[in-house]
DNA sequence: GTTATTTTTTAGCCTAGGCTAAAAAATAGT
DNA sequence: ACTATTTTTTAGCCTAGGCTAAAAAATAAC
């Protein structure tokens, strides 16, 4: 079993390393989690000892096989949680995610096989990005961003790449969900802002809302 | 906010001066969470000091309108959580116990709200303790212990006392449930020990077992 | 290829929550 | 009322996880 703040390391290393390729640095995790270097250190050490990663001094950490699995299985019970919170209790997308945060370290694998089995086994979570089955397989999507179209190509929209409430809200107001088809009408490849279709609506978005739009194209 | 294990004292306390009136002694508090007395002088004399509880040295603690609060939060969202498990979820009754105690530490007001309308604001867990409301107001009942039954009255049962594993497959395979008519046939002064009727079967039942049982008399 | 800068680690300290052993208060036995 | 016993508290120590400041390694800059 492994303790509150072991699970957190252990889920923020897996992020970490699957945006950038090799090991994860102490400073890097220590970013991310919001504490510092020298406490990263320390817990790398610890969990080195125990199995869950490979760690070089000076060179960073890799999760294990072993880490990997404890790093799927917390992913695959922050998903199904969300998924609960939005189709069961009405919450909405971008509420969910400090709530998952913690509904992601309660130990009952009977727990977590119900759960899923509850919501019919769902295959993603409310923001697109897919939950891992028992065995930690993720469905593979070839998703690309919204950012990487070009004019006239079009998608629809499968997932967010940062799940901040702003974010979340602008998409709504804008009404894009898990779903919306999206037809790029222009882009300035100057600055990377485009025009867009969606439903009825034309508007202009920068890229740094481009940038964090997963579309599925077809 | 309070701590994992601040939550936990606050609960037992709360649980411990609901059998037990007047002050609960650091003994009894330590006895019931596996501690040492040690420790819980020391937590009980920090939950003093953020005036949760009273605490005389030597005399125990009790809590205050604020720590009976506290309490009645707790036991809310576990008792909402039993609901969900075994309404939702589809566990049996004697397994959720385990699972709502790590359940009620999660901490949103929102969700739990949530929660009890998804539940159809049930007033009765599932061992039949009372869900207290928002205002953490309980459903007064006069249940009796089946032990407090005399020869020819009945009764309905409405919950348990203990709700060890053991005790609650006893019950199951006597098909003694929530709601379930108990006639008592006979009863042993002696002893306590009492035959019952329940449903078409007759049986022995020892005082211990009568001991456990809440029924509604009519 | 030295020197300067940045990154990472180590050393030492802090808090929360435990524990043991000893001291102090309360209770019981006579 | 005075011991003996039990209960409760205190004192001092331990571990998990943090933090700061200093040291050491790696990287960058000439």
């Amino acid at each position: 079993m492994y303790s509150l703040a072991e699970e957190n390391y252990i889920k923020t290393i897996f992020h970490l390393q699957q945006t950038k390729s090799g090991a994860v640095s102490t400073n890097a995790i220590a970013d991310s989690m919001d504490t510092k270097a020298s406490s990263a250190t320390d817990m790398v050490q610890k969990l080195a000892e125990k199995k869950v990663l490979s760690y070089i001094k000076y060179k960073g950490a890799q999760l294990t096989d072993k880490g990997k699995k404890i790093a799927t299985r917390i992913v695959r019970k922050h998903r199904l949680w969300e998924v609960f919170l939005v189709d069961k209790l009405g919450f909405h997308w971008d509420e969910v995610h400090e709530i998952a945060e913690q509904l992601e370290h309660i130990h009952s694998t009977e727990l977590i096989k119900r759960l899923d089995t509850f919501l019919g086994s769902p295959a993603f979570d409310p923001h697109g990005d897919p939950i891992p089955d028992e065995h930690g397989n993720f469905i593979k999507t070839e998703k690309k961003l919204l950012s990487q179209l070009n004019k006239s190509q079009s998608g629809v929209c499968v997932g967010v790449k940062e799940s901040s409430p702003e974010y979340l809200q602008y998409l709504d107001k804008k009404r894009i969900s898990i779903g919306t088809k999206i037809n790029v009408l222009g882009k300035e490849f100057f600055d990377g802002s485009m025009v867009i279709e969606v439903g009825r609506d034309q508007f202009f978005v920068s890229k740094k809302i481009a940038d964090n739009l997963y579309v599925q194209t077809t």
